[in-house]
DNA sequence: TAGATTGTTAATCGATTAACAATC
DNA sequence: TAGATTGTTAATCGATTAACAATC
């Protein structure tokens, strides 16, 4: 088991080993790395450690090969299955947004609760109305959730989606979902609420 | 200095004791309110102690005066600038949300690279062309930022941004944003980053 | 007063940082 | 080989959890 802080920056590094990879960048030092995500070389190393590896040292890694070890460690080669639910002006920005469409994401059903409004976005994604979200997730094997609609209704919305077998959920509400289940992951995304946090770290900061 | 992961915290309670207020409950408990947070009662009173509290103990917290506290000390009451920065789908989605527009955090600006765009978009908001970032922002003194713009030139808003006196960053871009100032904060919201994190997580999960 | 709940100090836990021998 | 860079163990640091005396 991983721990969590490790997990997020091995995915912030596989998003730079990608971006490396594109570049035409071979090979990379854990202190260039470092530099570049913002972190000590030693946690770098510390985190790739945390993968197994057995190949050892020289000069630097090989971009190639850690992306695949990454990649392995955590199936980002076989593509994910995702919904959206809520389908208001942010919902459907979410949807149309072209890197969750290929590649290791495809959102392949969207709900909304209003029926006529179901009738008036014009996409090549499935919809369907919200009543049906477990039979739906369950059915397709939907494995992570986007939720975009008011507060009052995330927390029903979210027990829908686990009835349904969903493993992760990304929750644009701003409110604090329960889930009780360990084994369903949620990450909040409170827009007013980060903006809060933001303007409370700045007076914090202050003297 | 109040550590960071106590700010969150303290940030998420005060969104919970609006709440309670609203519903009209009066008092409360630090387990009770550790219960509906998901973290422990331990927690939430080292939390209000850093505060700086000086009145002390019966029969848990008055919600009024509890909230008053956390206020004073971010300075919740007064009204923070914000803008907008791209005005694709996703930007204009957020700016017409209501929870955004009153209260604590007011959007006066939007920007965008596309002069024509900004003549088609309807909004009661000042629009303004990217270029002028960083004197719309000095000028009207805003200090907090959305950056909802493609990855390729997020680091260039965020330094037109910063040139203008920005405080605060949230960065929908799904790229590292380099700051170098420490007095800068900001907060990244990589919603296919995040999806990432999810699978990650799920897959390290098993077993 | 007695019970409940806090504020605060001490103990535990885990992650980050440092150091260094092993290795290409 | 010598220099560079890794993998890994040990030391530090900070936050969370526990405990308990103080207080309403």
């Amino acid at each position: 088991m991983i721990p969590f802080p490790a997990i997020n920056r091995l995915c912030a590094l596989y998003r730079l080993l990608c971006d490396l990879q594109e570049s035409g960048v071979e090979r990379i030092s854990s202190a260039d790395l470092g530099k570049k995500l913002g972190v000590g070389a030693h946690n770098i190393r510390k985190d790739i450690a945390f993968l197994g590896v057995s190949s050892s040292s020289a000069s630097g890694y090989d971009i190639k090969g850690l992306k695949q070890l990454i990649s392995e460690k955590f199936e980002f080669n076989t593509e994910k299955k995702a919904c959206i639910v809520g389908l208001g002006r942010l919902g459907t920005a979410i949807m149309e947004r072209k890197d969750l469409c290929g590649g290791e994401f495809h959102i392949i059903a969207g709900f909304d609760s209003n029926i006529n409004r179901l009738e008036t976005i014009s996409s090549s994604i499935s919809l369907y109305p919200a009543y049906s979200i477990t039979e739906v997730v369950r059915r397709l094997r939907i494995e992570l959730a986007i939720i975009a609609v008011p507060a009052c209704v995330a927390q029903d919305v979210a027990d829908k989606l686990i009835d349904g077998g969903i493993k992760g959920i990304l929750n644009f509400a701003p409110v604090i979902v329960k889930l009780d289940n360990k084994e369903i992951f949620i990450k909040n995304m409170d827009i007013s609420g980060e903006l809060r946090v933001l303007s409370a770290q700045i007076k914090n900061s202050i003297r």
